[in-house]
DNA sequence: CTGAAAGCGCTTACAG
DNA sequence: CTGAAAGCGCTTACAG
């Protein structure tokens, strides 16, 4: 009964622990003790090294799947993300893996819903049978879920009971869930408040909001906060324009609104990528960054401190993110029930954001 | 004999097939040949639903580990890259990914040498017995190890003929390694040689390099290729400050080389992101890019663009180094030797080159 | 100090 | 159409 993995590539054969056993003349327990390092006491120093030997001559490598089987645990966690290509994922991983590293787990991490790989235009689903949660082939003991998108947050959290029993997760910047799986999101709708409030001291008071078109939890929270903020200002107005995270598409977005009549003074980006858009619509039509019209972005990501004049923006540690994530999933896989956790951000101020231009000034302000 | 992983967590314990079939009242091979998809003629349908429903009713998910060890296959590749941090990686993913799943494949992503995550400055290694090839904990049916340290390839590859049996893996974005591993890289020095001539076209025959100080292979190339081109051109001088690839680090090396008395009129930068610290250096000495300073980056990521004025750069087939990939490592699984392959770079031309000031012309070109 | 054996949870020939 | 059984390669109590 031989696999059919192994029939598709005969010449190369791994070996395992009874081919070394076999190799040094003891049996296969032996080896398992010796290489496991478990055999000081049981197994003499002279038969452990001819383990050893027998092992290196052969290049054996222990088989993970029998190791993961027979422990129960791959010791091993997946950060889900929906996409590598933003930059802000990486720190969330390093965050995430220094943890996991400190209690001898791995991380490793997978897009989903799978970035669209097929390229179909529509999200392949590899395993029908095991719902939005399961990792497609994976042997993992829990999941960390970034940045899922808000609808399928709903009803995956809504299926979350069920789901949640099966593999342990911790939802990352995806909302508050209640206490049907443990949270770490950012207090985001603060980090826009302090946004508003420092563009409203500035004198602003016609904000253009220049939105992510993206279906997450935080960009909602973005917009909803935000026009909260300014609604409650004096006089305060928003008027908005929605695009991909691109620079070209966020050009666009932020020209439309600069293009109207009540143009706005100032321009509340969701992302960092965005107010590179920003940026550049400006430029494009004649306006000084900062002196004709204030640019913000969120996130602040590398490109921040790039973009000429630096960016003002709110810093959201991402790291953190993933450090406080892997710690409660580790709670979680030791049976404890780690209470929902939010991250503040924090406002940094740069040179992209001034008072408005005299002629821009709403009267009623100093 | 219970395994150590239950013991932690006696309130749950996952449902198996076996419970699966008790509840439906069949046999434990039933269950699986139903869920498995593979009962159509073997099972009568009316016991292939009472199976399903049981499975539902449990919340079954068969146990990857023990179906990886039974199959002999997981079906998952690991892709290995020094920093998610980088943007240049996502697209590499998403390239692998969806070859990947074109073959019932899946990708996970992992740094490696850990990206340092325990914060010690030294790096963990978390399988000592398991060399540098071997993935932690993840059972895996092969490696696509892109943008590895140029210093461990050489050891790594030197012993890979062992290594390489183990665990088939092809190496991308680092340097060619004969036929002992299969590679898949970019034409680097054909890039870098594509900027030089269209600097030298310009006129410019002083350029500074703003070289990354990173352990690779690419970025060696890149110096090498940029120093030969240079030289070889009449007048040509190359003058050379080593940095991080971040913005601040990069502004400061590109400071020191601006500095000169015998200032270069182009600044070649590895990356774009060091492009962008080069930008800030001329900004701070009151040169206009590109009136009074030349701009060069390579990988043509976002930022590329984002930046103002949009940077002339050397774009990589980052996605199609992914695909590409990916499509060797699936001919090696398949008993097949991928030939080693090259995927050109394009000189992307774009505002931040310029001929040089008058004053800085070499009296030598027209 | 060493080995024989159980068993993790699957998949799949094989026997009925 | 259905079930009993082998076996993937480990780890670890258990017996000697």
């Amino acid at each position: 009964m031989i696999p059919p993995g192994r029939r598709k590539v005969p010449a190369i054969s791994r070996p395992t622990s009874k081919d070394v056993a076999q190799e040094a003349g003891v049996s296969q327990s032996t080896v398992s003790l010796v290489l496991g390092g478990k055999w000081t006491g049981r197994v003499s120093p002279a038969t452990a090294r001819s383990v050893r030997i027998a092992a290196e001559r052969l290049g054996y490598r222990p088989n993970k799947a029998a190791r993961n089987l027979r422990l129960g645990t791959t010791r091993t966690v997946l950060l889900m993300v929906p996409t590598l290509t933003a930059p802000f994922f990486g720190p969330v991983y390093t965050g995430a893996a220094r943890v996991a590293a400190r209690h001898g787990f791995g991380v490793v991490v997978s897009t989903w819903p799978e970035d669209d790989p097929a390229g179909t235009g529509e999200t392949v689903d590899r395993t029908p049978r095991n719902g939005p949660w399961a990792s497609p082939h994976e042997a993992i003991d829990g999941i960390l879920a970034s940045s899922m998108a808000a609808s399928t947050t709903a009803t995956t959290v809504g299926g979350a009971l069920r789901e949640y029993r099966l593999t342990p997760a911790v939802m990352l910047d995806s909302g508050p869930a209640g206490d049907r799986v443990p949270t770490v999101d950012f207090g985001v709708a603060d980090g826009m408040r302090a946004i508003v409030e420092h563009l409203a001291a500035l004198g602003h008071r016609r904000i253009g909001h220049v939105a992510a078109a993206v279906d997450q939890w935080t960009f909602r929270t973005r917009a909803d906060a935000l026009t909260a903020a300014v609604t409650a200002l004096p006089g305060g107005t928003v008027t908005r324009a929605s695009c991909m995270i691109d620079v070209t598409s966020a050009k666009d977005a932020a020209g439309r609104l600069l293009d109207r009549s009540d143009r706005p003074t100032a321009l509340v980006c969701d992302d960092d990528l965005i107010a590179a858009g920003a940026y550049k619509a400006a430029r494009a039509r004649g306006l000084d960054v900062p002196a004709d019209l204030s640019v913000t972005g969120f996130d602040d990501v590398l490109l921040a401190t790039a973009l000429e004049p630096e960016l003002t923006t709110v810093r959201l540690p991402a790291e953190e993110l993933g450090t406080q994530g892997m710690t409660a999933l580790l709670d979680l896989l030791a049976g404890r029930r780690p209470p929902p956790r939010t991250l503040p951000g924090e406002l940094i101020v740069r040179g992209s954001t001034a008072p408005p231009a005299p002629g821009d000034k709403d009267p009623r302000t100093p």
